[in-house]
Order: C-alpha cells, then structure tokens, then sequence
DNA sequence: AATGATGATCGAAGCGCTTCGATCAAACTA
DNA sequence: TAGTTTGATCGAAGCGCTTCGATCATCATT
C-alpha cells in the first residue's frame, strides 16, 4: 500500500492539514515544518493520491474531453495539440468518445462535470444545449472546440471556414473553373454549412449562378463522398473541379474520379479542408484548406486552464485563421470555357 | 449540485447501504425497495459519483494508458482499438502520454496505480523494469502491449515481428532482388530486433550473404531514416530494394530515394512495417507487413478486462500474425542479377 | 409456545484528503 | 505587568461512497 498523508505527517511529527498546506501551498507553514515535512514525503516517496483529494474539494488534476470519434485524423491532430499543451501544464486527460452517439454526450458531461475533473473540452458536440447552460451557470469551466452558432455564452474556439471555403473556390475559378461540384459536410454542423456558404458566396463573387445539381451531402466520410460524387461526375453537365468539405471527403471524390475511369487531376480537379497527415502523403498531393487543427486543440487548452484559474472570467470565442495549401490535385480545366 | 445517495436514499426512505447494494449488486435487496430505490434514482437523475465510489474502494471504471507518443499514426490505431473496446465494456480512458520520456513513466505508473484506474495498459514502455515487478507483486491488473522480453511475468499483447520481417524480406527476394537494404529501428526495442533477425534470417536461407553495410538504424522515425537512405543508396553498390522497419521509415527512404534522383519505385523497391493508414493513402501505395495494430489493442482490453476480474489469474501472452499487404511500392529490380 | 436459525435492512466506520474554526504561544500595547 | 492582538499549527468535520457487523423480523423446529 502506498503511504498516506497521515504517514507523512506522522514521520515529520505534524498534522495532516499542515502537510496538506505545505504541500499546497494553502497556507504559511514556517520554514523549519516545511523542510521536515518535504524530507518526509522524500523518504516515503509519497504522492497525493488525486481521488481523495478531488473528493475532499482539491484539484485532481485531470481534464475531460469528449470526442466524437477516434477513427478520423481530424480528431488525431486535436487531440494532439491537447495532449501537449495539458502535459505542459500538468494535467492528465480523461478520454471519452462518444461515437456519433448523442445520448452519451449527456452521460459523459453529468459524469464528469461534477466528479474528477476540473474541467471539460468538448469537441464537436452534437446536442449542446441539453447540457450546457447548466454547466455555464455552475460556472464549470469547459471550452467547446469547432461549433458555433448553437449559443452565445459557451466559450468556443473554432477557424475561419467561411473565408477557407471561399478562398478555395476562388482559386478554383482562377484556374479556370466554372463548373465547381461541392461536396458537403454533415448540414447539423456549423462548418458544413459555412463551408458551404463560402463556397456559394465565391460562386457569386464571380458571376457564376449557384447550380444546385452540383451540391451533394457526403457528411464527412469518405463512402457517402464517393457516392455523392460519382453522381456529380454522372451529371449531363459534369463539374470541372470538385470541393470537398473535408479531406476525407475529397479521398472519396477521388475514388470516384477514378472509378469513373478518369484520370485525376487531369480531368477532374479536387480540392478538401482540413489538411489532415493523409493529405500530403497521397500523390498527387492534395490541396486543400488547412485547419490549425493542433493548434486549436492548443488554444482551447489554454482558454480551459484560464477559466479554471478564474472561472467568472467572460466568454472568449477565439477564431484561427484557415490558409490554402496549393498542392497537386488540381489544375486548370481540359478544355477551358 | 448533483444528487447524493444520501438524497436518494431518503427519497426512497431507505438507508444509504440500500441503495449501494441495489445500485451495484452486491446484496439481495428485496422486489420493493428495489423497485423505490431505482424510482428514485430515476426521478432525481441520480448518478454514482465515481470518486467517491473509487475512494470507498469501489469500482471506478477507468482505466489508464500510457503511450509514448501521440503524433504517430502507429500510436493512434491502437488507442482506437483500445477505445473501442473500453466503451463497449462501459470504462473510459485516462490517457498520459509520456512523450518519451523515461521519467514519466514511474511517475504516471506510481500516481495512477492505486488511485483512479482499475487497470492500467502499457503501450511500448521503455523503462518496465522501474515498476512493473511491484505491479506485478501488489496483483494490480496491467498488460503490456507490443514490447516483451524483459521480464516473464508482465501480460502482453504482441505480434509476430520475426515472421512479418521474414516473410517481406522472402517477398523482396523473390521478386529477384539479392541487395536488400534495411533500416533497422530503434534498438532498445525487441520488436527492432525481431525485424532485423526475421531480415536476415530470411536472407540467410535465402543463401544470400549478410551484408553489415546494407543495415542502418532509422530510429522508426523519418528524417533519420532519410538519412539512413541517403547513406545506402550512396553505396558502390547499392541496394535494389529497401525493407523499412516500420511505415513511417518507409516513406523517409522514399524521400530519400527522390532526393537522388532515383524512380520509385522502378529504380528501388521500398517495403514497410506496420500498415499504417498512410500506407494505402499513398501513391504508390506502400507495400508493407500489416500488424493488426487495432486489434493489438482491443485484445490488449479484452485481458485487462478479465485480469480486472480475476487478478490471480495466470500471465498470459497473446501473439497476433502479421500479415504481408502487397501493394504498388515493389518491382523487380531493374537489372535482374 | 418458546427457542433458534435465517436473511433482509440498517448504522456506522472508514477510504485519503481539504478546510474551517479553535487553540496556544509569542509579540505587542498601554 | 496585565491585557490584547497576531499568526502558525492543530483537530475535527466532511466530501460521497462501500462494506462490515449489528439488528430485528420472520419463519422453522421441537
């Protein structure tokens, strides 16, 4: 069994609260305590055990993250600029995937909001408000990472998507595009559909009427993708160019491209979002809209532990800037217009 | 607040003690009560607080990975496993990764063993000895993935790394070449070690000489294993094909081999180790030795989970097979010999 | 009818820690 | 010198739960 508080402050011949207070820092202990104390805890190599404590009203130093899903390197490249930035601060990370599964989300968050952790990350929630203005009105603190629009206290961090999807397109109709498929993200999350605007108001931008043939839903994931674009590539009128909401997305295009029997990008140009790992080291290299993604999962840490510190601190929303990536995967249209 | 069982108990005019048992099946409770208590836990939301449950000495439902790395796809197909696994069993995941660091490995084992986690998985530790045998000792569940050799007690998933080595190797040789380049990978693990002997075993039947120059260490990282590349290839003679120690060495020999000039692969081959999603993204696709690395690790689960059950149950040590996935990254080599 | 056995329910202790209020000695004031 | 303040240290309560032993009906036995 490893040693208890009690033991420490037996060896040094103190009480426990005053081992509790050096240890802490809770409370002036003199110099001459402390030192005996802090060569007890040397001797008996002592840890504080972090379930007592978070029981007894103290820091477990433990945050909490939902995740939607594991399988996806979108989640793998957040999840690892979290990992990070808490190692720096000296947090472990309590991991839960919900799955796509709604009903867990309410689970997890009643769960963990009042138990071992002292705060929460939620990425990508799907059925927010069923918990969260109770966890804002505790004052929890929690950050919610890339959703928006679902309320307006939640502190959040999320990227520009509108201005990716729209710098996307426009590089596509430089290249001389005009028919420009889209295919798009799951329409209950606000990226798919800033996504989907951007790419609309570029359309726009350039005097090219929006065609609603050319948009079809491919939520995500690279089979619904494949389908979705096999049926735009089928179209009488088929597109030059297509734009995936997400990388993974823009793998099943190509799957398609190829299905098709044509040759990729020569005759169909393909651009994603996200610049996950996958999208660099596939040849043609991809291009596509980069996400900071580390890098969002590092600020919304960052935000977690100011609000921890200071939980009545105000709602920040931070937004990061998104930033195309010319790679490979297109090229100007065969015969231009 | 969140309700107590305390507050559930009076709801259902029942002691606390009641409750506990009916919540967690450890005494008959009578068809009454049984049916007020759950009643009332239905009607005030009640949900076990798992911190104090785990300090009472009860079951937390969690359990703690420890992972050297997250930036590795490597790393992330087996947390996948392992979360996979974990929810369906109903535990969630403490992770702490170590970022390589030898230090932290005691610290995590040693903070987490007798406090939170019910088990604890171990993936690639690095420092086992440190703290394993009291593990062991104290019958606290663990299980060890992908690394062995070190002790003969510990439970550990693994795979056949001689066999995948040996038969990539017997693959390469067929195909006709007879100078085969390795980058060998980090040497402090077995599952290095066991690659490097299934590669020469494989050339020794194959009657062909073990040559020391054609094998270079890649530390299973790329810039290294670039460099490593870059060395073979600059050989008098240099080797037709290279057999990379995992994925991710194997795309720092193909770099490698564009920074000369070279064609991949007709000029030299490349295999790789692991099949990570990056294998099959990549164009060529690389050819390389499936470790069934999700699997590694909802089998690794499927231990823990009967050691949590049954601690004084024997040691066990599964071994999963490799699997050679041929894919577009091998030729014959250019000039048959 | 009285005693003993059986078994469902309860009460209380305790898990390891934090924290509030009490204590007691030293230092200061008049 | 007596009275007061100050501040370091301690004791004890309590966080929400599990679990052991005690209790008290109920039922079987003679």
């Amino acid at each position: 069994m490893p040693p208890t508080i009690k033991q420490v402050a037996e060896r040094a011949g103190v009480s426990t609260s005053t081992v509790s207070h050096v240890l802490n820092g809770t409370h002036f202990v003199s110099p001459p305590l402390t030192e005996r104390v802090l060569r007890a805890v040397e001797e008996l190599d002592y840890q504080l055990n972090p379930v007592a404590r978070s029981l007894a009203g103290g820091r477990s130093s433990v945050i909490g993250l939902m995740i939607p899903e594991l399988a996806v390197s979108y989640s793998g490249e957040i999840l690892r600029g979290i990992d990070e930035a808490l190692a720096n601060a000296g947090y472990d990370l309590l991991l839960h995937t919900t799955h796509n599964q709604r009903v867990k989300e309410r689970v997890f968050v009643h769960k963990l909001a009042h138990g071992l952790t002292e705060g929460l990350l939620l990425l990508l929630p799907s059925d927010p408000n069923a918990y969260l203005a109770p966890l804002y009105k505790k004052q929890f603190p929690y950050v919610v990472i890339d959703h928006q629009g679902f309320d307006d206290f939640s502190p959040t961090v999320v990227s520009t998507n509108w201005q990716g999807a729209f710098e996307a397109t426009r590089y596509l109709i430089e290249l001389g595009h005009r028919r420009i498929g889209f295919v798009a993200g799951a329409s209950h999350t606000s990226s798919a559909l800033e996504r989907l605007q951007g790419y609309r108001d570029a359309l726009q931008r350039a005097g090219i009427p929006f065609d609603h043939d050319l948009v079809r839903e491919g939520y995500f994931a690279r089979p619904p993708s494949y389908e979705a674009a096999l049926h735009l590539l089928d179209l009488p009128d088929p597109p030059t160019a297509i734009f995936a909401a997400n990388d993974v997305s823009a793998f099943g295009v190509i799957d398609a491209i190829h299905a098709r029997g044509l040759r990729f990008p020569h005759d169909v140009s393909v651009i994603g979002f996200d610049d996950i790992p996958e999208a660099a080291a596939a040849r043609p290299a991809l291009t596509t809209v980069r996400q900071p993604l580390a890098e969002m999962g590092r600020t919304a840490v960052g935000m977690l532990l100011e609000y921890i510190a200071e939980p009545e601190r105000p709602t920040r929303r931070i937004t990061l800037d998104t930033e195309l990536i010319i790679r490979e995967s297109c090229m100007p249209p065969k015969r231009s217009v």
